[in-house]
DNA sequence: CCACGTTCTTGACGCCGTGTCAAATACTCT
DNA sequence: AGAGTATTTGACACGGCGTCAAGAACGTGG
């Protein structure tokens, strides 16, 4: 067996950064290649395509940010909870110069062409799944939150709620670009679901 | 002068459709050409560019679009308003078989790169447009509300939330493809903003 | 009514991207 | 050391974008 000359979690890292950078199709394998100082047919031997490339770079995103958005969803009172919840969300996208968006968000425009189409399939699958991931954690934060009094509603309804907004505080910072309106955004929604201004 | 051998808004309606089924960068010119009837040369000498074709094809539908939802939100209660905008949202996006998604959303993400990055900051001008456009007509429907009492607070900020919601189906759309879900969270937006369960 | 000029059309080209393949290479294991 | 095996490398086919020069079709002025 002949050793392998690149290490594969570094290649991972760095074809990510790429896509995040300049989306999927935006990204070519040689650009990766270059970067990675890997000739491109070594990628195709190691990982098969560039989408399953991209899929694998996007669990390892995908398992990093949970467990940041988990650890931002458990600690202090729930408003304290949703409020770095979604100053992780907007950071995270606003991250990079210039800020880079959403990759999940970005992907499942991009690549999600529709169910049952291409053979993104398995891409969406893997987009979706963080969002119900996510979704999930939210709605934990909410229901923990109920039971201590700090919040009367249905914590589903208002965890899918949260959600909506975040996904689409994502696709207003590509139009946009204004940071200080997306916490606003956020800052009303937090209001909006524990009750109005309560504190 | 040769007359030109195909209608300029044919082609316009045939692109449009295209570029809505399988985004931008997945629709190539030669599939455009041939659904057109048309040689892939004279699409370059009529319109230019890839880019300047989709940018007239959306400007086209971004003027049918908004003229339909400043009917949608022009009649009735305000509730009846904020739902017919809603609805039309989302049979918009779920429109086609399979669903194609919101256009402008998914134009943003994939085209999007960022501020200032590549040629593409044209496009995403005009996707921002529409957003803003959008966002101003249900500002309007919301002061007149609060005019007539059906709505007591911030128009600009709610409209702004509101706005973000559709942004945030158009993601969900894609990840989960479950209109009934969508229209839930529709429902339960417009409770929220309009100072819940009243009617 | 015919020649001219202007515009549209057509086909070939260069460049880049994806993905495949066979040959060369470098290691491991016996 | 030698055989086997996985990786690397470079060439190739294919398709997409955009450009260009040559050909074709029409209006117009003589």
């Amino acid at each position: 067996m002949r050793p392998r000359e690149f290490d594969h979690d570094d290649v991972l890292r760095i074809a990510f950064d790429q896509f995040w950078r300049k989306g999927v199709r935006g990204t070519s394998l040689s650009d990766i290649a270059r970067d990675a100082g890997v000739q491109r047919g070594s990628l195709y031997n190691a990982f098969g395509s560039k989408e399953a490339l991209f899929l694998q770079a996007y669990e390892r995103y995908a398992g990093d940010y949970l467990v940041a958005l988990q650890k931002a969803l458990g600690a202090g009172s729930l408003r304290k909870r949703l409020t770095a919840f979604f100053d992780l969300t907007i950071t995270n996208f606003r991250s990079g110069t210039p800020p880079r968006g959403c990759p999940t968000t970005r992907g499942l425009m991009e690549l999600g062409a529709a169910e049952g189409e291409g053979l993104d399939e398995e891409a969406r699958q893997a987009f979706a799944n963080l969002v119900s991931r996510i979704t999930a954690l939210v709605q934990d934060a909410l229901s923990a939150g109920a039971a201590r009094g700090e919040f009367s509603g249905n914590s589903a309804a208002a965890a899918l709620h949260i959600i909506t907004v975040t996904r689409g505080l994502a696709v207003l910072e590509r139009a946009f670009g204004d940071e200080a309106q997306l916490r606003k955004i956020a800052a009303h929604t937090i209001d909006l679901v524990l009750d109005k201004k309560g504190r």
